[in-house]
DNA sequence: CATGAATGAGAGTTCATTCAT
DNA sequence: AATGAATGAACTCTCATTCAT
């Protein structure tokens, strides 16, 4: 990549970033094209230099957010944890992530249904991927008997409810920290699986 | 109520109910006012005979589904069951209402952001009753030490994020009922408070 | 169709007009919805309640235009006249139509390109039968021996595009009415094709 | 002129063939300049280093177009052929040319009104120059007692058209070469003229 | 010379809302 | 009580044009 194309790249970067922001402030609807403009000192016109749509922005969220979580995993993947304290990396991991990259993954959390067909199923794809990652470990968990027997699907389900719902509350001046959050949502949501 | 208020009574109920299912279908934005309308062979016109804004429906769906869930609450509170046995009743009654009437839950769970402030408050009011009537419990629990000590406001948002994330996922095609699914989360979602 | 369907017929057709007009006058893309619907003492917005698309509206045009004239050649068909006579009927009746729906038939001839295929099928095979009628009429005339042989295609061709070409010039301040000039025209072009 | 704008108008003259086929096949709105100079593998920038504007491109089509049919007319002039064989010859040759600069000439037929006044005044100066030509020819004709009275600008336009509508349908996959077709309406268009 | 980047003026379109009838 | 009609504000997107580098 040459230099151009790197700094288009970054500030393409930004534009999405921006425009996280706000869909995560306000909605994917509300959010107006201009508004993500006037957040970086573009103008209207400028920011279609750098994008193709508005959808397209909407998808670049729901990627960059997915990569993120998915590239975590791919680290706690290789960390050789037995399976009850790779799964709490997973949850702590999300919950980190979920916070630190707030605006991202709140859209992506909350626009699902805004996301056209072409590009929902990239981004099903993702979670379907990321998904079945955790499936593994509770199945591994299971079968070396550290797990009881659970209906899997629903126990990422719950658990995936539980952590993404942070986004809905968190504020960081609350009396914890997103580290104590995460390791107190890790150890209440592993505990009822161990036999 | 005179006979005339009665029925428009009845027909803006339907009116909203309408606007539930096409809120929680398509979201709010993305749902109009004539498919509103049309959903129920009325004229876009007409419609407003019975509502003030497309705002008032949607407060209005928030209104009611916040109203039945404390209903329910009413009648669990007045039940004398234990604490970890009246949590557990909570969150199965919440999850069965959440299913039962899936879309008035699904557009509340969905759209905080789209509602105007003078409508949130109402709103966040009786969300907070909510939650205070599940706190009492879950500190009642621990006064009697069946609960160990926890965060309990931290507790109440893990419970309601993995319960209101079912609207997610939940088909009544799926292998479970949805009694099932309550039963499944009450337990997992209690069990770790237990002392 | 009850009163108000056809006053709202009405409307529409107006409204094709007036777009005729500005279409002819400025060409498709130089005249502006809001142009067309201020020739009308419309707003921009309310145009909108009858037509569903600029596109749709050049379509009517378009559409309109060529169902005129096939009605022309529908009386034509059934006068009885020997072949001669008849194409000149044809000649002096297109230019006739031409002139008296000016707009409506430079539109037409002159913005092919900018309709959208699904539209353009619609056209194309409605000229497709205009033009099949004369070719008839030649065929019948050849073999009658009242015509010499000649490519009938070609023929149309350029009895089409010299008739056509009529709205470039054409203005009812010039030396000839446009029956003189429909009558010259179906000499000059008729007496080529006789034996 | 130096070599520096040589090569200048040598490249300008490419844009302005470039611009002409694009202008043909989309029109002139629908043609954008990015498509322009990506055709010339330039950006969008750059070319206009050696254009002025859109317009000055659709201009220049217009002016190179009519320098075109003028040349053929300068040399036909010149030839001392008799008036019927002279107007043949005219049509013929407008023919030919027609279609052997097609997206050059098609462009100059089909967007007469595109064009702003300043640059129009000159494109019609050259266009009456033409025609006056022609109907010199005619004069001549009708003098010499060769072709019978007729209201020459008519026969013109006529003639202007029919040819000119061949730029609608010639295709080079047809059953008949440019030669024969140019033949065919010389001579079928000049007959009538015949006393 | 060439171009990446930015701009701004508008275009078409949608839709909640109003109102006369 | 109901609705056809109209409105206007807002929104997304396009594109000819400019300019610093």
């Amino acid at each position: 990549m040459s230099f151009r194309e790197e700094r288009a790249a970054e500030r393409k970067l930004n534009i999405v970033k921006a425009a996280a922001k706000l869909f995560s402030e306000k909605g994917y609807h509300d959010a107006t094209v201009e508004e993500i403009a006037r957040e970086l000192k573009y103008t209207k016109g400028s920011i279609y230099y750098y994008i193709s749509s508005k959808q397209d922005l909407l998808f670049q969220c729901h990627d960059l957010a997915m990569n993120l979580l998915l590239e975590n995993i791919e680290k706690i993947k290789n960390s050789g944890l037995p399976p009850d304290r790779m799964l709490k990396e997973v949850v702590k991991s999300h919950i980190e992530t979920l916070v630190s990259e707030f605006n991202l993954i709140t859209v992506t959390l909350g626009s699902d249904y805004e996301l056209e067909e072409k590009y929902a199923e990239i981004i099903i794809a993702k979670r379907d991927q990321y998904e079945k990652f955790i499936a593994d470990i509770i199945r591994e968990g299971i079968k070396k008997g550290i797990f009881r027997e659970v209906p899997v699907k629903m126990v990422i389900n719950l658990i995936m409810g539980a952590s993404n719902w942070i986004g809905r509350w968190f504020s960081p001046d609350g009396p914890m920290t997103i580290q104590e959050i995460g390791q107190f949502y890790a150890d209440y949501l592993v505990m009822p699986l161990l036999s």
